[in-house]
DNA sequence: GGGCTCATGTAAGTGGTTACATGATTAT
DNA sequence: ATAATCATGTAACCACTTACATGAGCCC
């Protein structure tokens, strides 16, 4: 069981909720986990490649008219893989790149009215996602379990990092 | 003024509050944007040198005693460039990558008991970076403006996730 | 016919980390 | 003396994005 990427964890996590292709597979990131781990087709094809190879996921061809496809689904080992992951006591990965808040710890170097622009910017930014997660939100009642309290998670932190912007903003005027 | 990196606009960022050599710059970002913009001496040599050759950056030699060292200052231009970066209404680009909100996703496949404790471990994930932070806090008194308000958006950002982590965990007991 | 979506893939480039190499200075 | 810190740099590697190439099927 070599180290695989995250990416490659994301893979395996979409796979098992059902045979899937890579373009589902896009689709299905595009639509939950891009919010906090993103994947593009130049990750996924090659690692749905590399994945069949170690024996982790099965693929067989399943074109739709003359159209070719590829079809993926977790082997035992998928599965064994991913639930090793799910529950490994490794050190777990978190890391924020927020060119905002970078702007803002140099924001000394702008005048009031500056700063109070950059902090509506940083807002404007965080409530357009906050949009965008609450439009899926809604698209999808039937959303359950795991992945409905992830996009919660979502919602509340684009609120809170909203909310602290409106707090600044506040404490800036005059 | 060609486009430049992110890191770049750190280090203009660090030169501006004064002086500083490449060493400097990297234990700087280190203490205070390390949370929300990492850079490692890959990155800050060559782009020290890259400013200069733009000429938003003067270097001059520096040494202590037999010591090599080359300390940088910002050019007119730098602080130019640094300015229009601050005030740009550029998209402000923002992401976040987290490990633990993704095995959450998945979660549903682990048994209650799993699921517990890959909560708890997001949790302590976030109460070990506050205390970090919150080491700076202390060891800082004279910490003000945009820093401050910055490192306490970071206190208040690793208890928002800690508590969200204690909401679900409680959400889960029985 | 034209444009959209489905579908797979690759090449080039970007941005970044890690590990290493080197050596002087300072503190114990 | 020796370990830690100051100080600069590079090479190899890694993860990921963007842009491109190709083509079928579906809807207007």
């Amino acid at each position: 069981m070599p180290d695989l990427s995250k990416t490659a964890y994301v893979i395996l996590g979409m796979v098992r909720m059902g045979r899937r292709t890579g373009y589902e597979i896009k689709s299905l990131v595009d639509v939950s986990t891009r919010f906090f781990w993103a994947a593009s087709y130049g990750q996924i094809y090659p690692e749905l490649k590399r994945l069949e190879e170690a024996g982790l996921l099965s693929g067989e061809p399943d074109p739709t008219g003359g159209r070719q496809r590829r079809a993926y689904s977790l082997t035992e080992e998928g599965e064994v893989a991913l639930h090793e992951w799910l529950t490994s006591g490794e050190p777990i990965h978190f890391e924020l790149r927020h060119e905002g808040v970078l702007r803002l710890f140099f924001s000394d170097a702008l005048a009031a009215d500056e700063r109070r622009e950059l902090l509506r910017a940083i807002r404007a930014g965080h409530e357009q996602v906050r949009e965008q997660l609450s439009s899926l939100h809604n698209g999808g009642e039937d959303l359950e379990g795991a992945p409905r309290d992830v996009l919660e998670f979502g919602l509340a932190y684009q609120d809170f990092i909203t909310e602290w912007c409106e707090r600044l903003e506040r404490g800036q005027e005059g």
